[in-house]
DNA sequence: CTGAAAGCGCTTACAG
DNA sequence: CTGAAAGCGCTTACAG
């Protein structure tokens, strides 16, 4: 890149200091006559000066830069959240960058350390297991911090989460309505809390019903590419029909349950009612139709960037926010 | 964020210049008996000293940063897309900036701006239509730059892009060999010479055939959440069957025209035969499955990244490279 | 070969 | 009220 104009270049033609020129460049006092600042202004306007961000960072101390962890970016939940997240930061002048964890705690640190280096004034976090002593590390530190989609009960960080209890507690109720009892869950084998939430919001609902004994809790790991979900399903819904319906708990179990579906010939809802978790067109264009649990994407990323701009802008205080959304089950045709 | 240790530190400790210190975590040239080298080394260690990146990159006047601009981070081609372009950067020490430019040239223009005070190293562009002086205003200014997914044939960039002639070319053979002859085509309203190109390729198809008088273009407009394509829809294969098969030209595409599909109730692929763009476990999970146009995402995202890479390293060759890649039809049962 | 000084481009505390 | 100087944390050209 050609090198760009500086406040230097734009003193030296004018005949002034470049503090003089940064004072008038940021509209700050104006203790300049007017001519004097009009001719600033103009030479900056003719030399297309553009103030280096990186300078500014260097001295002020900020970088106006977020840094934002997700699962994998490539995941439509993680985009869609990491879209508005980005959207609302730029409105408060903030830049976003994005790292993908793959539920690896060692790459979470990696990426830490990338935004540490980078010097970001804040983060927004969706924590993989194993991460709480990096989340309990930045909070030491005082890094600006909030939690988003997961959370650890533990920390006293912000967090903005769904009311996952809540999602799979109305959406067990749901499918107990319309008539289904053997009611499987579908769900990653991890000891995070929003996971094991929305167990409980299950086991809860199961319970409230009388149908303790109908309990099927099935535990699958995050590998990516790998199906081993396919035996326990054929077991489950295929020959021996152990259960009459199932709640999948992230859209990516969702995807994962529906290519289940198809290979063993499931019949949706005869064979097997469906619940799915997240939303998206595959959902809409399924046949039949999936209903699901929808969160408040939009919400989540608006809330934790407002969470993150309040520290910001007060940083003694102490208060942490907990924002817990709702959800809401979109009713379609699979129970 | 509570203050990190710095050179200066370490200095102070040891009791050496700050230069001094700076050598030896480089790993430069020896020049201190390796016993004062251990001594900083091992300060730095109990400090957790970490280096400034926002210092170096004003000093050395690298950021080790891409910018990224796409069309839509939450478009699932796209965010796969970055989602590779970030890890194949990092593997060179790169991070990734990412703005949506919603196919707007202001938007877009903001975010070139925004890259260029972040003083990105280089940029990675998917142009939406109209940014061809803003692409040429940073080829002027020696911005190491790679297009993606689109180009400006008028400009000398460095591109990497599909074949996009052949995709639709070889789609719109499949068709006609599996027996489809009033083939129609779903394609954006752009002059964008990618979408022209799988405009050509299907048409010379269909000329190649004789089937130049069953020719249908039907343009839309990339508005979000507008759904205009219905009447069209319903007009060329609802009620008069003007066409009896249908191509795609990209995934937001195939979703629309898939909805419209649904609405509708029209068979796949008795009334309409479908080719799909982009891919996604959506078209394997649609009932039928959809045949469609697999792009290498991976592969493009390498070869973009790789190309950066090439010009930061050798900043005064003045070659450009373009890349296309072939285009892999994915047959299911759609058509 | 070594180490101290200059400077990247800014902003702000401080002397006049 | 104004303007010149200091300094953010680094790296490297340069004097010794």
């Amino acid at each position: 890149m050609l090198k760009k104009a500086s406040l230097k270049d734009i003193a030296a033609r004018v005949g002034v200091s470049t503090a003089l020129v940064s004072s008038v460049m940021n509209r700050k006092s104006v203790r300049v006559t007017e001519e004097v600042a009009n001719r600033i202004r103009q030479v900056a306007e003719e030399l297309n000066y553009q103030p280096n961000e990186i300078a500014r960072s260097l001295r002020k101390g900020l970088t106006k830069t977020l840094g934002l962890i997700v699962a994998d970016i490539s995941n439509p939940f993680f985009s869609s959240l990491a879209r508005n997240i980005e959207n609302e930061a730029s409105n408060y002048g903030y830049t976003v960058i994005i790292g993908s964890s793959d539920e690896e705690v060692e790459k979470s640190e990696t990426i830490v350390n990338t935004f540490l280096n980078k010097q970001v004034d804040g983060m927004i976090i969706a924590p993989a297991q194993g991460t709480n002593e990096q989340i309990f590390s930045l909070l030491q530190n005082k890094m600006p911090l909030v939690l988003i989609d997961r959370y650890f009960p533990e920390l006293n960080t912000n967090y903005v989460i769904l009311d996952n209890y809540r999602a799979t507690y109305e959406a067990t109720r749901y499918l107990i309505k319309r008539g289904f009892k053997r009611i499987g869950i579908l769900a990653y084998k991890w000891q995070l809390r929003h996971m094991q939430d929305r167990i409980s919001g299950y086991k809860e609902a199961m319970k409230s019903c009388e149908l303790s004994d109908k309990i099927y809790v099935i535990e699958t790991n995050p590998k990516k590419g790998e199906r081993e979900l396919d035996k326990t399903c054929v077991d489950l819904f295929g020959k021996n029909k152990t259960i009459d319906a199932m709640i999948f708990t992230t859209n990516l179990l969702s995807i994962e349950g529906l290519y289940c579906v198809i290979e063993n010939k499931i019949r949706i809802p005869d064979d097997l009612g469906i619940i799915g978790f997240d939303g998206g067109s595959l959902f809409d264009l399924f046949s039949p139709p999936i209903t699901y649990v929808k969160q408040p994407i939009e919400d989540m990323a608006n809330e934790a960037v407002k969470i993150l701009m309040d520290c910001l802008g007060n940083r003694e205080s102490n208060k942490t926010s907990h924002i817990i959304l709702k959800p809401k089950l979109i009713i379609q045709s699979s129970c």
